[in-house]
RNA sequence: GGGCGCGUAGCUCAGCGGUAGAGCACUGCCUUCACACGGCAGGGGCCACAGGUUCAAACCCUGUCGCGCCCACCA
């Protein structure tokens, strides 16, 4: 116990206690008989650090847990980082390439280069967990995870050959979407549609052997946003029913510039009411025209390279050929004009697919590449939330997950990149009869094995080519998994020798992050964590990956966890924007710094206002503004703690309050308890800003501005001693209860005043929350609304009529019953103090200041001190809304629709107010006939 | 083209059947022995608009207008 500074300084102890809470475990005291509450958190980016999003997303969490660990719950918060596939790679290759060297990954070969990022995860990866750390989250650390662990190695490792065998997941050849940037396969959901000012160019194809539409035309318009991908048309579809084509469907078209001569074939996609009615189709680079190319039996040519440059396709000039897209699309068009072949180019707003990470166009490309059958695993991950197994929270949330998982498409989890989970498939020559063995992996020529481990790989290889070859003998050299290239398998030929390679490729990123929940408790091995910790009371997340992660996380949890759901709850919240409402983005340079929040107010009032303004289903639009009236909230708390202290009140012994006779005690004790039960409420409802809102007016409104001020003279020299040493401890112990109520989202500071305030057995992350069942004492908690009532009507009536503030007055009052009378001189102290009055001595009869509380009149006489013009147009004005109110009860009194159909609670307190509003009303006509 | 959300005090938002609330901002007074990052008192709202249901609507229903977001292969 030490004295309070005079001065709030959340620098001053923020870090030493978050030290303090991490070297003695508090953040996951041992509990083994509580009942656990599990949160796991969503783990950041290894390269990340801390933006605002992450700061609301894990205030909100620390939250949750730190109100259940105070409420007697072993909770335990799951944290680590991910390894975040594409964005690492990025980081660690722009930093080689602005390096002395200069070097590239390619260059440095696969090996080196993961060195490399292991190296800088090393020694950069902890940026964001220190963040944390300074946010206040009380993570488990002593269990810190990160996807590309040992353990979630054999994890993702279990998961793929288990979905494999299982026929869940599978290789195929289709179109995908194709980064050119980042020379890799990315998912659907990957892909961001954009509006961007383009051209639909419409073209002339001429048709061939002289055939006339029936129209007597020779040629046949198509129009495409692409115009380079005319190169690979292979067919141009009309629809059988369309009258103009029906003649020359089976006839053919010249492609320009290719000479290739392509069919006109029948085909449902072409509509009718759409431009010329006719379609150009390139089934290697549209995802339409694959399926109409699948339908038709068309050739798929594909003339584009990784990098989407054209290729040396069939039919294309040797001019393009290493030509960029955008380079061969001009010039495609150029040609074309030459030709005489561009009906109309126009220009329009159209839609373009890019990628989210590259932000370049990505193309649709046909490769081979793995794929998770989604549609399968979301069966039962769907049920689950019909069967309210899992509920959102918000509840709306419910129909954008059942919206997108009914209409799910096969994932490709496959990537061209070298950071990540390598696939554990292995390909060798694929044996086709009396031509030996052929290894071509781009064919689709191969044969793979997949499996856990490399012996295991090598026990198929073993297994499938002795059956076919008589007997094989596998040489340590010729399992060669990572320096044999594609060429040179090749080679091999007929050879006896047969030589097998790893997939070159890695898993999504998402793809392991779909396994957290359970993957961090140990799985695949049976763990008492895993026992005690699945499934999750609440993922708390924001709504913009619901897709990405929540909806992954569902399916593999449910598949791989007997059917149980990893969560209870998912709670998400919205975007953290900035004040104007706008986006917060690196590019808009309208961004927030959390730490510079953090530096400036202090972590506890920047965790305050996120979970203030964090209502259910709206944005949060961040106002700096807002960060400091809450960091004013920290500083009146700081003071009031500081004057308690100096008063003689310090740590209550107990989490039972102290025995209280006095009703401005028993009040106090009744109010912290009305205090708990709302926000235990709120929390049960995951309502944050009325936690927030809830936990501020009581400490603020309440006890800062009523209690501490009504006790003020029970304090003072010369008071009742007994009631001096009750007051203390009452005040001791509704002190604690706020510190401990306002823990969850002030850490630091209520653990700071905490220790301030007296020796205590344990810090407060740990103590007790606000005991049940405290004592509401409906008598008291009555005299002392009355008196925040009477001293408010004497307060207001006073500034209204610029009575000087320090003037004492006497007063003399009409009306009072006993009890009133009783009130008045039990209370009198504080009424002195607060009101700034005192019973008069001889009634008032002159010009007064009359002022109607409850069911008295009191009187100020001050004759010659007030103006009894005002005095008189204060009164009118009261009774006037007195009127207004009472006539208007009375209306509705009288409908007898009301008084039939309506709640009969409603109806009685419709009585009431109207009785009160008339006895106000009367007396107000009163004290305004008094007057004169 | 589907789906979702929002429009309440100057601003940011609660309230979602019984005739309007908070924080900030604003105005006046107060250098009162915890706090001026404070105290006390106050002004300010046809709850987007139009219909409907109801004894009663900011709150429920329908439509309109504005704003935002998500999903979707109109070539």
């Amino acid at each position: 116990m030490s004295l309070i500074d005079k001065t709030f300084s959340p620098a001053d102890f923020e870090q030493r206690w978050y030290a303090h809470w991490e070297t003695v475990g508090a953040f996951r005291p041992e509990r083994p008989d509580a009942q656990p509450y599990t949160i796991i958190i969503p783990p950041p980016n290894v390269t990340g650090s801390l933006h605002i999003g992450h700061a609301l997303d894990n205030t909100l969490q620390d939250v949750l847990i730190r109100w259940h660990r105070l409420n007697g719950r072993d909770a335990r918060w799951v944290v680590g980082t991910d390894h975040a596939g594409i964005a690492t790679q990025m980081v660690v290759e722009r930093q080689l390439a602005d390096s002395a060297q200069g070097t590239t990954r390619q260059q440095m070969g696969r090996a080196a280069f993961l060195e490399t990022v292991w190296d800088w995860k090393r020694s950069s990866g902890d940026t964001i967990t220190r963040q944390l750390r300074r946010l206040g989250a009380s993570c488990d650390w002593a269990n810190e995870r990160f996807t590309m662990d040992e353990g979630f190695n054999t994890a993702v490792t279990r998961v793929f050959v288990k979905l494999f065998n299982e026929g869940l997941l599978y290789r195929d050849k289709r179109l995908v979407n194709w980064d050119p940037k980042f020379k890799t396969a990315i998912s659907d959901l990957e892909v961001e549609t954009r509006e961007v000012a383009g051209t639909f160019t419409h073209i002339r194809y001429p048709l061939a052997d002289g055939v006339k539409l029936a129209d007597g035309r020779d040629h046949i318009i198509v129009a495409t946003t692409r115009p380079e991908t005319m190169l690979g048309d292979t067919a141009v579809a009309v629809n059988a029913t369309d009258a103009r084509y029906t003649s020359v469907i089976g006839k053919f078209v010249e492609l320009p510039i290719t000479g290739r001569r392509i069919p006109i074939v029948a085909d449902d996609h072409a509509d009718p009411e759409l431009g010329s009615g006719a379609v150009k189709i390139t089934p290697a680079h549209d995802f339409n025209d694959f399926e109409v190319g699948k339908r038709q039996g068309l050739a798929m040519i594909n003339i584009l390279d990784a990098d989407a440059r054209i290729i040396a396709a069939e039919g294309v000039p040797a001019s393009y050929v290493g030509m960029d897209r955008f380079d061969a699309r001009k010039q495609v068009v150029a040609d074309l004009e030459a030709l005489g072949l561009v009906e109309l180019i126009e220009t329009k707003t159209i839609q373009m697919p890019y990628g989210d990470r590259s932000g370049v166009v990505v193309e649709p490309w046909l490769t081979d590449q793995w794929y998770v059958n989604a549609g399968e695993l979301a069966k039962p991950a769907l049920a689950a939330v019909k069967s309210g197994a899992t509920q959102f929270v918000p509840k709306t949330w419910e129909k954008t997950y059942f919206n997108w998982m009914e209409n799910i498409q096969p994932w490709c989890v496959s990537r061209q990149l070298w950071w990540g989970h390598r696939i554990p498939a292995w390909y060798g020559p694929k044996i086709t009869d009396h031509e030996g063995l052929k290894t071509d992996i781009s064919s689709g020529d191969n044969h793979f094995f997949v499996a856990e481990t490399e012996a295991e790989a090598i026990a198929q290889a073993v297994a499938y080519y002795g059956a076919k070859v008589g007997k094989v003998e596998v040489a340590a050299s010729a399992f060669d998994v990572l320096r044999l290239t594609l060429d040179e398998a090749r080679e091999t030929g007929t050879s006896s020798t047969v030589h097998i390679y790893r997939d070159e490729d890695v898993l999504d990123t998402w793809f392991s992050s779909a396994l957290w929940p359970f993957a961090t408790l140990g799985w695949p091995e049976n763990t008492a964590d895993l026992a005690r910790h699945y499934p999750g009371d609440v993922l708390v997340t924001g709504f913009d990956i619901i897709f990405f992660w929540v909806a992954r996380m569902m399916m593999q949890g449910i598949h791989f966890m007997d059917d149980v759901p990893p969560f209870k709850t998912v709670y998400c919240h919205g975007l953290v924007r900035d004040a104007k409402g706008q986006k917060m983005s690196k590019s808009k340079g309208n961004t927030v710094d959390p730490l510079l929040l953090i530096d400036k107010y202090g972590a506890d009032a920047l965790r305050f206002t996120l979970t203030a303004m964090e209502s259910q289903g709206r944005d949060i639009k961040l106002d700096e503004k807002r960060v400091e009236g809450y960091r004013n909230f920290a500083t009146k708390l700081w003071n009031a703690a500081r004057f308690c202290q100096s008063n003689g009140i310090s740590a209550s012994k107990s989490a039972q309050p102290p025995a209280a006779n006095h009703p401005v005690n028993r009040w106090i004790i009744g109010e912290v308890a009305k205090t708990a039960r709302g926000l235990e409420a709120a929390i049960a409802a995951f309502r944050f800003d009325s936690y927030a809102d809830i936990s501020y007016g009581f400490a603020w409104n309440r006890f800062c501005d009523w209690y501490l001020e009504l006790t003020k003279p029970m304090l003072a020299e010369g008071a009742d001693p007994d009631i001096a040493a009750e007051t203390r401890a009452v005040s001791g112990w509704a002190l604690d209860q706020i510190l401990v109520m306002l823990h969850p989202v002030m850490p630091f500071l209520t653990e700071e005043l905490w220790h301030k305030l007296g020796q205590r057995g344990h810090d407060l992350i740990v103590a007790e929350w606000v005991p049940a069942d405290l004592p509401d004492d409906a008598a008291a908690s009555a005299d002392i609304e009355w008196l925040i009532g009477i001293v408010s009507e004497v307060r207001s009536a006073r500034t209204e009529l610029n009575v000087p503030p320090g003037a004492k007055l006497g007063y003399s009052v009409e009306g009072a019953d006993t009890a009133t009378a009783e009130r008045l001189t039990a209370n009198a102290a504080a009424i002195e103090r607060l009101a700034r009055i005192v019973p008069a001595t001889t009634p008032a009869t002159g010009g007064r200041l009359q002022l109607v509380h409850a069911d008295a009149t009191y009187a100020l006489p001050l004759e010659g001190i007030i103006d009894l013009d005002a005095e008189r147009a204060r009164l009118a004005k009261a009774q006037a809304t007195a009127v207004k109110e009472r006539d208007s009860l009375a209306g509705r009194l009288a409908s007898p629709g009301f008084t039939e159909k309506a709640k009969p609670e409603a109806v009685e307190k419709a009585r009431e107010d109207h009785a009160a509003r008339s006895a106000e009303a009367e007396r107000l006509g009163a004290a305004l006939a008094r007057l004169g």
